[in-house]
DNA sequence: TCCTTTTCTTAACTTAAGTGATCGAATAAG
DNA sequence: CTTATTCGATCACTTAAGTTAAGAAAAGGA
């Protein structure tokens, strides 16, 4: 389990064997429950999410609808938007799965960037990544049909529409759950002909 | 108008007058005319952009057509995907008004992280501000209507729809020009009601 | 300046998404 | 195990976006 995150983290920087126990004993890895939520809206909290086993979901609550805007899962991390700006928090988080995350906060973050440089690098090499990666997703979002949409994350993300409930699919791709059962429908007959 | 630049540094690092006159010994600045390409499709090129007077933007050519995604106007910085995953870019960055920019690449950024570590700093913080920002961004995207999301854009970023053409307008709103002008017709005739 | 090209709007028609409702099926709760 | 509740599919209907085409307005180039 630990060695997910050690693997990961050598994609940025080089850990020694001391900084790697110095990491585990901060004891940052939590068993989370299905249905968990880790952050509701109006919250200021400075907790950040690493997901090592699992998958968490950001979603609204508009007009009495909840809207899916995004899954994280294996590998995936999700600083929210309320940790960055200290201001109260207009989305909920939770856990859509039996979940192992690891959850840091902001002092904690801090302390070890200044302890230790390198941990600065790999932080902002990760988000300039991050960045990029959203901004090729938001492009393809603007550029492409809800059914192209639907075909695109079939191809890059199948695992995401088996594990995840249909009606959060289609918010998560900007469409009412009825058209997202009607134009798989409409994919599948394309398919039978 | 260097000012601009080091009054939004002082967001994040404080400069010494002597980082400032080092940053401003680079030749950083840029005057580009209205229509100049800074990125091809196919390029896999270095730089990076910081808008400190006038607006580019990001568009793809697909099926023959220009599909723009991203205005970055005053204060706002681009760093093209292609710099941060070192392949050939799927999209092209053009100059849409004379503008003046910082332009840096990632050796120049390299070395500027390495020797001041303020820098590497600001670099962090900024990127995670604009990945949260992003994140909004898209949220909204995806919960709103074609109207709704002109309706926002109208109130937060008036001055786009001033200065960008209307058919670069739609496709970043994710809708066909046409369907633009329809709409716009649409809320005037309920305004005026 | 005049002419060409691009841009914007409008209209008619087609297609797909939103909406409201219903009915099993699956899931969760007791 | 049984009962609620949620979830997914389907249908009919409404509304809005895509498409194709045409014409007016504006911008750019010679």
């Amino acid at each position: 389990m630990e060695n997910l995150l050690f693997d990961f983290m050598s994609k940025y920087i080089t850990l020694t064997e001391e900084e790697k126990t110095a990491l585990l004993s901060m004891n940052l890895f939590h068993s989370v429950k299905k249905g968990t939520v880790l952050l509701k809206e109006g919250q200021s909290s400075k907790e950040f999410f690493f997901v090592i086993k699992g998958c968490i979901r950001v979603y609204y609550i508009i007009d009495g609808e909840e809207k899916t805007t995004a899954f994280y899962t294996e590998l995936e991390a999700l600083t929210p938007h309320c940790v960055i700006t200290k201001t109260p928090s207009d989305y909920f988080v939770s856990c859509l799965e039996d979940s192992i995350l690891l959850i840091s906060n902001t002092e904690l973050t801090e302390e070890a960037n200044n302890k230790f440089p390198k941990f600065e690098l790999m932080c902002r090499m990760f988000s300039e990544e991050l960045l990029a990666k959203q901004q090729i997703d938001f492009d393809e979002f603007k550029t492409s049909s809800p059914e192209q949409r639907y075909l695109n994350l079939l191809e890059k993300r199948p695992d995401l529409i088996q594990r995840v409930p249909q009606h959060q699919l289609a918010s998560f791709l900007g469409i009412q759950p009825q058209s997202l059962s009607r134009l798989r429908a409409r994919i599948m007959e394309k398919k039978g002909r």
